[in-house]
DNA sequence: CCTTTAATTTGTCCTGGACAAAGATATTCG
DNA sequence: CGAATATCTTTGTCCAGGACAAATTAAAGG
């Protein structure tokens, strides 16, 4: 009575898990249990819902759901430790002091404290030092909190909404000069996370480049259609690494079948793993990558332009 | 072979129709005519999906879809002028001619220029005016073109993603005086579209408010612990038109049992027409709503508040 | 110990049926 | 004749249970 009840499409917005998948887990491990109401459809008490959250989180970390499924509420003792695919290296950037208070800031709800924080940060190391040593780290260790429970849905979105706001900011702030190469800067269809690409526009627009962002989840023809009417050089697309591996091969593959044929492609962010490289098509998993194929580019402009 | 194939996930991607709902329409009107794969799997035709994603345009504007399928293409010639909700009314808003001027900049992807134009307009009008006559009625205007089909998804992408680093920047340069109301702004998973969020925001800031913004497509629960973590009085929740109906009134009922007993609902944008009025929620239809909402409450402010 | 092959796990897709909510149409009453 | 109510149609979502391929894990072999 306490506790809400969901159907099944609330379910799939909230745990963000397919209802096929709810319904085959339940045919094949025996949980989810739900009630049904009266015309036989499925209806999720609040705690199973609260369980399968959990369950989603330690699935994005590398856990196979038969074996969640088996084990009755050690899955809380057992935690995240387990099987992380990044991690273990002992995370990049200096003063972890002041990355972990900033992310207490956020942790105590304080927005105000630590948007003033960040731009106190951003006036002392200047806008290239803020996006590779504050933002860049701080957007990972946000990600392993978060993996690790330590970090609520709606503390990590005051992360980033915050942080989006004084990156953006700052690219506001600089000299617009507008040199080539003309950079398209947007994210597929399932992939929302702006972050990453918000790091590589302000360090690009250092660098003089003319960036075009047209936010998150364009369809692939339109990213297409986009980049011939804006006469883009590069097309730059963003992965986090929540994006599901499996969609990209195929998602690659076709998005290089419509792009214009004198427009590169460069695949971002720590979803890029598994992206293979090519003639049209570079892979930058880091932002020093993006700095490269930069200056890379700029050496020899793409496969067909003279110039 | 020129035209690429898609697989049912990459249409339901692309064109927002469920996959359900491609099967159905199959099954009952013989449109799509997807090929098959080896493995029996469905296969879009380009053209297809191109048309499928014009009937989707169509039919968020008011259209049947049983009519849809039934016409070969003569849809094209129909166009949108039918059977609109809104439009009619000869929008809102003085100088029509400059608001147009605006959008061909977009039109015509200079980016540059129309940010500049805003920023003039903005230092111009003032923030509030700005707001409610100058970045209020481009969106319902830009709204219509995409309706229409004179705007492309990608110029709707640049669009809102210029006009949001403009408001976001006015909001930043306000002084912060933190009174109440906290309200706290946010939209529900299947909602996306910011501007709105961010159009109140401004004014709210204005009148002294704190926000606190959360972005976009927060899970219901999240929702409630969020206000609950900061105390908010108030939630505000946008809806854009394009927002499925039919979701409100459970959400808003599922909300309701989830949030805290003294924090009042706001429920606004222009999909929030069927919402229903409650005791601790109010439906806001336009920007003047909000600003009297504010008002009242700090009159009133909420049920079992003394203060 | 490393590589190749078999077995298992797991997500997605498929068919075809059912039904309720929303929309459209017909009917009744003021 | 216009408005309100009742009936019929349209349309999206849900359900069950089957199939299969891609990814993982386990096993076998060099």
């Amino acid at each position: 009575m306490s506790t809400p009840c969901f159907n099944i499409a609330a379910v799939e917005r909230d745990t963000g898990l397919s209802k096929d998948v709810l319904r085959m887990w339940e045919r094949r491990y025996g949980f989810p249990t739900p009630d049904r109401d009266a015309h036989g459809e499925r209806l999720y008490p609040g705690d199973q819902v609260e369980r399968l959250r959990l369950i989603k989180r330690l699935m994005d970390q590398g856990h196979r759901p038969g074996k969640l499924m088996a084990c009755p509420l050690d899955a809380l003792a057992e935690l995240s430790p387990r099987r992380a695919s990044n991690s273990d290296a002992p995370l990049p950037g200096p003063s972890d002091d002041e990355l972990e208070a900033l992310l207490a800031l956020v942790k105590q709800h304080d927005g105000q404290a630590y948007s003033q924080a960040l731009q106190q940060r951003l006036a002392r190391q200047g806008l290239q030092s803020f996006v590779q040593y504050t933002i860049a780290p701080l957007t990972q260790r946000v990600g392993q909190a978060w993996e690790e429970g330590r970090f609520a849905v709606f503390e990590e979105h005051l992360f980033t909404e915050l942080t989006k706001r004084v990156l953006r900011q700052a690219i506001a702030a600089l000299p617009t000069v507008s040199r080539s190469p003309r950079v398209l800067l947007t994210s597929v269809p399932d992939e929302q996370h702006v972050l990453g690409l918000l790091m590589v526009e302000a360090l690009l627009c250092l660098e003089g480049a003319e960036c075009i962002p047209l936010g998150t989840q364009m369809p692939l023809v339109e990213i297409a259609r986009a980049a011939a009417a804006h006469r883009a050089d590069i097309v730059a697309l963003s992965f986090s690494v929540a994006f599901p591996a499996r969609q990209l091969p195929g998602l690659l593959q076709q998005l290089g079948e419509l792009l214009p044929a004198d427009c590169t492609l460069w695949v971002g962010g720590a979803g890029a793993r598994k992206a293979s490289e090519g003639e049209r098509q570079r892979v930058l998993l880091t932002l020093d990558d993006a700095l490269a194929a930069l200056s890379a580019w700029r050496q020899a402009p793409t496969v067909a332009s003279p110039d």
